[in-house]
DNA sequence: TTGCAGAATGATAATCATTATCTTAATTTA
DNA sequence: TAAATTAAGATAATGATTATCATTCTGCAA
């Protein structure tokens, strides 16, 4: 949990408002809500620390499916349940993942820093939208 | 597995290249492989292709952590570690999810096609790099 | 303290996968 | 057959992310 190289103030800045925020954000959102707190970062600092992040383990990531990509403390083991078409995304209560079972093979090759476990499929919306059209 | 709606030629082109094709590509690689079959779809057909073969539950997607989309066959219950810094990608022989339990809250919502789960990390060499830099 | 080297930052241009638009062709239905 | 609907093709537009480059900051040695 502990990061692997000592954080810049700006990177700091980042990482605390990840925290503060109840919920997983774009880079888009954190460089808006960054300026909403009059602390002005540049866009591509925004990127950068949250790579930077992401490399010392303390920053996971995941993506919408439209693609765009949303950050989070990785301490949060949350998942989700996510409709193909319309998007919504519905979090688990619990991880069905308990003690992550890595092959021998992979386990002296990686350190892990966290897992991402997605369900998708159709609410039952646009499952009905699919089948009646 | 079967699906909801009937498939268009091309629609089923895109699917048996996808089925005929070992591993995980993208739309990209989907279209570039159908030109060298002289299969020449247009490009925003291979795309439409795509969402409407998930639609049906039949085609899955994971992003690449450069934030491409790669796309396979649901039936390959096949999952991933990943390091957050180089992006190279090793499947897992096994999945560690052989029973979802989804809350049931969950369950009636939804209708679920397949899931992912994804383990992200350093591999052995970044993780050197990390710590010795 | 001063000067230098390397890293961090900001601003902005460039990239590139994906989506939207619009026209044409194919398919279905009455 | 003709109209209506859907699919497909071509290409422009979008938008998140990355690259570039000039500037500022930080740490350290003299």
């Amino acid at each position: 949990m502990s990061a692997l190289s000592p954080l810049t103030p700006r990177q700091a800045t980042v990482f605390n408002l990840l925290k503060t925020l109840k919920q997983e954000v774009s880079a888009q959102t954190l460089y808006a809500e960054l300026r909403g707190h009059q602390q002005c970062l540049g866009l591509a600092t925004v990127y950068r620390a949250l790579k930077h992040l992401q490399l010392q383990g303390i920053v996971q990531t995941r993506s919408l499916p439209n693609g765009e990509l949303v950050y989070s403390p990785v301490s949060e083991d949350r998942h989700y349940v996510t409709c193909v078409k319309c998007g919504t995304s519905v979090p688990l209560e619990h991880c069905p993942v308990n003690e992550p079972l890595l092959p021998k093979a992979i386990t002296p090759r990686f350190k892990i820093f966290y897992h991402t476990l997605e369900f998708f499929g159709l609410c039952s919306p646009c499952l009905e939208q699919e089948t009646v059209a």
